[in-house]
DNA sequence: GATGAATGAGTATTCATTCAT
DNA sequence: CATGAATGAATACTCATTCAT
């Protein structure tokens, strides 16, 4: 799909110099992620994505096959990459020499995640929204089809985890890695349950680097925190 | 209308005995409840209300005008006592004599919750996923009409974190809030990031309790944590 | 209706105080008719009625029965005096001595419909318009139930017409009252064909008495007019 | 659109073939035009449109957009092919030698509509009825959108009865001008106010040309008539 | 004498999807 | 490779009317 092809399509061709517009089924998922993330997923629809994507109605069904399958492959397309790099961070790890600490861990995760965030496309930064919106909205889709192919990714985290944190039990480990990957998904996505009281946001964090530097030592010190009696 | 009245109709009467049936604007309350968390705002329609209401469909707009304003009362109807019940506990606090620990203040908002999750009817665990829902989904209704007026919560819980935790910044301490509501809220929603990566729930926690042993440890050490130079 | 009837009713006796406000029928009267003009009877609903005329929903209903029967004495309530007040004309024409002119009995019309634009309560300029309206619309109820009656107004106008102006034959008797009348409502109703061209109204009459300087000796000799060979 | 293609198509030949039937958006203006005249804008709802017009309910919407829009399709289909042909017809008075007589100017106007009544279709002569239903509903529409590009057609009409009209002031020929168009609508439109008040209808012309032949004589007549002191 | 609650049928519009071309 | 046309089902909402109180 990113493989460059020799195009004859002379019109084509010229659009793609005017404004170099990408591709009919990236436009598509260009659009699709902003609108996923502003309106949902039920709530957005197939004209609102062609409409704003400039493609005929009937293309998603034809790219894509359905709105569900669209949904799928937006999300794999981010999804797939940010594994990806978080098991390249943990290899890392595994391959330095001396014990993992917490806050590597944490990096290993949060490192990816500032990545996309950075992404110049903004596509990046859109997605953890999406996912965070996808999980709260508890899709048919995240449970049945995508993913559950990344149990490597919980695996991963948790051994290693479980290396740097001795002193916890089994219990006690899922609980903070469930705290922790929360909080961590939260602060990306930006997610401010106070302005549901406040009109005025509470935290003001356009630049991610803030993200990290605030998020980081609450994560760590939750995690390390012992155990209570 | 909660005054007890006595009642000839014997057919309602009957109905009363049998299922204890609320009047029709509680039970769209409830049933919206319900509906609004599992399937979200927009993916839940007033035919599936009224069906499982079993009331008639043109009952919501006459007893709440729109889909809108129904939600906002599903809302608030959970949302005020919440939030009257978290500015109790602030109070109690504050006549108290000695300083408010951090331990405390983030009492101060669990044990409503807590509260909540164990509402025997079921409509309190409900609406914390609710909130959480609305949250990422970002309604309309949230930022415009809902709340705002309890910007009190926000500026009560400020002040008394402030007071615990001399030594941040008030930016550090905002974000600081910022993910401990956060945390809080998720993990009362049960919100559970991890699923998006392994189908089996890391954490199992039905009991309510459970979550306030783990989630504290974490929330008040990520609170204390001295600030990233 | 209009007779003074003693009340008992302290409340209702201090509304009428206050605000001198009518009684429940005649406010739905006054605001029907007003609403009927505006909007046409299909696109007045009783909720728009009960609303303005701030009375129960269901007052409508209990005071006229049913839409069309509401339809029905709002229109009657201005019809019957108008028929009347013109019969009256007709009468003192019939009563005076020498043979009535044209201008006379285009007058006989004319200022019972004067008389109705310069109603105070602006109800019965408004009726003019209803009714130009409940004719092109072709109400079911004009053709069935209301009126009908009032074939005396016709026959009354035709015989009048007929002596004033011998030497036409009856079918074009006929269709000199049916575009004399016709033009005469449309005068009177401000319907303006030429609004459907140009933004800007053509004529500018605010005042009945202008209407009838202008309509009156267009309609005069239109009547007056030698047939076509 | 309307280029002759060849078709291969031998169901959809045979369907042209038994019942010649139009394109879809075209069966729904027919249907539409019809209707609206019937029981008015919003006395005729979409689902009697689409019946009749044996479509689908969401044809409308998709060939047109909204209802508003329908109308409006409906509306200029006929509008503009008239005043069009008008202003052919004051084009050719212009042309020809001599002053232009206020009989002719008339017939100017008369003519087009003429040619409308008579149209094999029934649809013109359903249209007269339209556009005078229209006017009285006084349509958003009307105000708005549709027409308003039209005030060529009031100004070459003004322009040209001033020339035939020298004596009259300018209010006075304003004055002709609303009252003469206003009687020779309501005549092709067959609104007879006298219905009201009698069951039997006062004229009976089936035939347009019985129209003219009554109309012409009193519409002059109003015009030329001398202004009132 | 009047009203709050309720209802079944209706409204315009939007939905994702299909299909012939 | 792509699209205009079409569709059945669903959407939120409004309607006039009824009825027990």
């Amino acid at each position: 799909m990113d493989t460059v092809k020799p195009t004859t399509n002379l019109k084509k061709a010229q659009e793609t110099m005017e404004a170099s517009k990408p591709d009919t089924a990236t436009r598509i998922l260009d659009v699709s992620e902003r609108l996923f993330v502003e309106h949902g997923f039920e709530g957005t629809s197939l004209r609102m994505i062609t409409q704003q994507a400039e493609v005929n109605l009937a293309a998603v069904n034809y790219h894509f096959g359905s709105k569900d399958a669209l949904f799928e492959s937006v999300f794999m397309r981010r999804l797939a990459p940010l594994v990806a790099a978080c098991l390249a961070e943990l290899d890392r790890l595994d391959a330095a020499e001396g014990k993992t600490t917490v806050e590597e861990l944490v990096m290993a995760f949060i490192r990816p995640c500032l990545a996309l965030s950075k992404d110049p496309s903004r596509g990046g930064a859109l997605f953890v929204r999406l996912l965070s919106r996808a999980l709260v909205e508890n899709h048919r889709l995240l449970r049945e089809t995508i993913s559950q192919q990344y149990s490597v990714f919980v695996h991963r985290f948790g051994k290693a985890f479980k290396e740097a944190l001795p002193g916890l039990s089994d219990e006690e480990l899922a609980w903070r890695m469930h705290l922790a990957f929360g909080i961590m998904f939260n602060a990306f996505a930006g997610n401010d349950v106070l302005k549901i009281f406040v009109r005025s946001q509470v935290v003001t964090a356009r630049d991610p680097d803030m993200i990290v530097k605030h998020l980081l030592p609450f994560v760590v010190s939750g995690l390390v925190a012992p155990a209570q009696g």
